[in-house]
RNA sequence: GCCGAUGUAGCUCAGCUGGCUAGAGCAGCUGAUUUGUAAUCAGCAGGUCGUGGGUUCGAGUCCCUCCAUCGGCUCCA
């Protein structure tokens, strides 16, 4: 039995597996969304969510998604209570649960709201929920609706588009919103919010019409979970990559060489540099050979490619006006280039797969307003490779890139990750080139792979590129936040559109396939990631400097100097710090700057040819000889990349 | 590109409603100190207050333009 306990305090019991129309029917009230609690003999659950959904009663508690989007789309409600409270005339529109909290958009008209405002609607926010509003919906007719939303256009507009007899509107307390349902029964479950921002955001998601003003916001039931989630968000900030590169020197921008076009700096070209070791040799390990093409290319090249009629001049940059008749872009992506590399000579069935590789730096217009950090910019260089095989080479060319990902993934500790297979949109055939036969083709085999290499994959519709099919690599962060890193994809349309054809063994020409690939995605949003990630401490074998000796005296400094020496014989990147300085102020230096080892030379130490060991964040390690601690580092850094292949 | 916010020394930030010569810590330089596991002391130097214009007796502070950055929207080959 289910004793379920109503707004009202009135309580029935039913038995399991009853629907909501039947109850909606037991109690006298008509339609009711929202129960106090129900208890299961005894079981009672949390009076957190429960809802009907399609007729049947559901319970969500906060660990459900369901909860939560209930919990959220219910503290959106509130927002709108308060917002129309302070700002009588604005106009409401739509307010969703979101992944992480809600928002609500509205049309203040001549309100300016400002971060400052946040504080005053929150304080408002509360008062509300403070008063246990119960949430209930009701059925209105079209007319009925339309009517009382006469001055609001943005609600008009959803409801004519709604059908009459579906509509319902949701009350609480003296607030009325149109709403599809899914809430928790009354305010006051609500005791912690967040307003988190306001941000400008499009009516319908389209730039042509007005921008309304989105409030952004996060609530929780306990205060507790609030302070987690902030602290949370404090530790994202601390963990910024462009706070990181900033603090240890990776990388700058600079205004007069433009926006979005990152400088490396010594010790971030150094990272980059050997992030891109490391893949190379993969990569050669793996059969492919480096190219390289030139940073511009004749605009017929993207004109063949399709890209320059997908993208149009918009992002596209000519560099040079036309002279003698050529018109000249700055490359945006590679894979003309590498088609033309492939056709710089006939090939036959025997030689192939040809696997390209280069890093290759490509120039896109991005907005100003999307340009973020290394993660999002206008000068980036993507570790990228065409593969052109015999269609019975697919399946094995696709697993081995799906292992060479794996490889990267695992060796600079991401181990948590999902992947997303991106098929096109049947319904938008305008969206892609080439034929559905192709299509097929290629998206049939992305899911094979996919499911032989037994990935653990998710299908989206429409998030194909356009000229085929994915296969996203989309890693989890030690603070759990998700990024999409590598791409792999499955394309039958460059080939036919650059006429690539290599001899088969029935003496006839065939046209082969095409594998686009960057398990890294772009070297500059993969180091934004890695930082992110590692909150700046690096893998041992990636980090700028490995070993930081810092002498206690300067009257030591000479077997340092043999320290430090033995050291980079030995290929490990060292530091020497003999600043007339005390150790204490060495040692916090050290630390902040993130690396990994620190070695601590004084009299005992040169005098007993030892050092003195120190790890960054764990601290003193005692007295061994310089030979354990190269044999250490050495063995660390081949255990994290001696495993591929 | 659009909406909103922000821009003060290399970095992190003070500077209230316009009013003496724009401040601090860190970093830098000089000197003293020669140090045992997260900041030794003293002194010095460092700024066209993002840019250009305006209001005013007087602008870091108020208004406008532009630039850049941040939070979003839109976009993402």
């Amino acid at each position: 039995m289910i004793k379920i306990t109503f707004p009202d305090n009135s309580i029935r019991e039913y038995k399991k597996g009853i629907t909501a129309i039947e109850i909606a029917r037991d109690i006298s009230d008509g339609f009711s969304r929202s129960v106090l609690s129900a208890s299961f003999n005894d079981n009672t659950i949390e009076t957190s969510t429960q809802l009907f959904e399609n007729g049947e009663l559901k319970f969500f508690t906060w660990n459900d998604d369901e909860g939560k989007n209930a919990f959220w789309h219910s503290s959106a409600h509130v927002l709108a209570q308060a917002l129309i409270y302070l700002y009588p005339n604005c106009k409401l529109t739509i307010g969703p649960a979101i992944e992480n909290g809600f928002y609500y958009d509205a049309d203040l008209e001549e309100h300016k709201i400002t971060e400052k405002d946040l504080e005053k609607i929150e304080k408002k926010f509360l008062e509300f929920s403070k008063q246990k509003f119960y949430f209930k919906m009701r059925n209105v007719s079209k007319k009925e609706a339309l009517n009382y939303y006469k001055k609001n256009k943005y609600k008009i507009e959803l409801i004519k588009n709604l059908k009459d007899g579906e509509i319902t509107f949701c009350d609480h307390s003296n607030f009325t919103d149109l709403c599809k349902g899914g809430h928790i029964p009354h305010t006051g479950l609500i005791r912690s919010v967040k307003l988190l921002n306001i941000a400008g955001a499009y009516w319908r998601g389209d730039e042509k019409n007005k921008q309304l003003t989105r409030v952004y916001g996060i609530s929780f039931p306990k205060q507790k979970e609030l302070n987690q989630y902030l602290s949370l968000s404090e530790e994202a900030k601390k963990r910024d990559h462009r706070k990181l590169g900033k603090e240890l020197e990776l990388f700058t921008f600079s205004n007069k060489v433009g926006q979005g076009l990152p400088l490396w700096l010594p010790k971030g070209a150094a990272l980059r540099e050997r992030l891109e070791l490391f893949l190379k040799k993969a990569q050669m390990k793996a059969g492919y050979e480096q190219v390289i093409s030139p940073h511009i290319g004749n605009k017929e090249l993207y004109v063949t490619s399709g890209h320059y009629e997908k993208y149009g001049s918009n992002s596209f940059q000519p560099i040079l006006t036309p002279v003698e008749g050529e018109e000249f872009l700055l490359k945006p992506m590679n894979c003309p280039h590498h088609c033309e590399i492939y056709k710089s000579k006939p090939w036959s069935y025997r030689e192939l797969p040809k696997r390209f590789a280069e890093f290759g730096t490509v120039y896109r217009y991005e907005q100003s307003g999307e340009l973020h950090g290394l993660s999002r910019v206008r000068g980036f260089t993507q570790d990228d490779a065409h593969i052109f095989c015999r269609p019975d080479q697919l399946n094995d060319e696709f697993k081995n890139v799906i292992d060479l990902v794996l490889y990267v993934f695992k060796s600079l500790g991401f181990e948590n990750f999902t992947t997303q297979v991106s098929l096109s949109d049947q319904k938008k055939p305008e969206k892609y080139i080439g034929s559905k036969k192709n299509w097929d083709l290629a998206e049939q085999a992305i899911i094979s792979a996919a499911e032989e290499k037994k990935l653990n994959y998710i299908t989206k519709t429409g998030e194909a590129a356009f000229y085929g099919p994915k296969l996203d690599f989309i890693v989890k962060d030690a603070l759990n936040r998700s990024w999409q890193l590598g791409t792999i994809q499955v394309d039958y349309n460059l080939p036919e559109r650059f006429k690539l054809t290599y001899k088969g063994k029935d003496n006839k020409l065939h046209q082969p396939i095409m594998i686009h690939r960057a398990p890294f995605g772009s070297m500059e949003r993969f180091v934004a990631i890695l930082l992110e990630h590692t909150a700046g401490n690096l893998p041992l074998w990636l980090t700028p400097n490995q070993v930081n000796i810092l002498c206690i005296s300067e009257k030591y400094k000479k077997y340092a100097v043999k320290v430090l020496d033995l050291l980079k014989i030995n290929e490990i990147r060292s530091l020497l710090d003999d600043r007339n300085e005390t150790i204490g102020k060495k040692i916090r230096e050290s630390e902040l700057s993130k690396i990994p080892y620190m070695i601590i030379i004084g009299e005992k130490e040169a005098k007993n040819e030892t050092i003195s060991l120190r790890k960054h964040k764990k601290g003193d390690l005692g007295t061994i000889k310089i030979n354990e601690l190269i044999e250490n580092i050495n063995l660390e850094v081949r255990k994290s990349l001696n495993n591929f292949k």
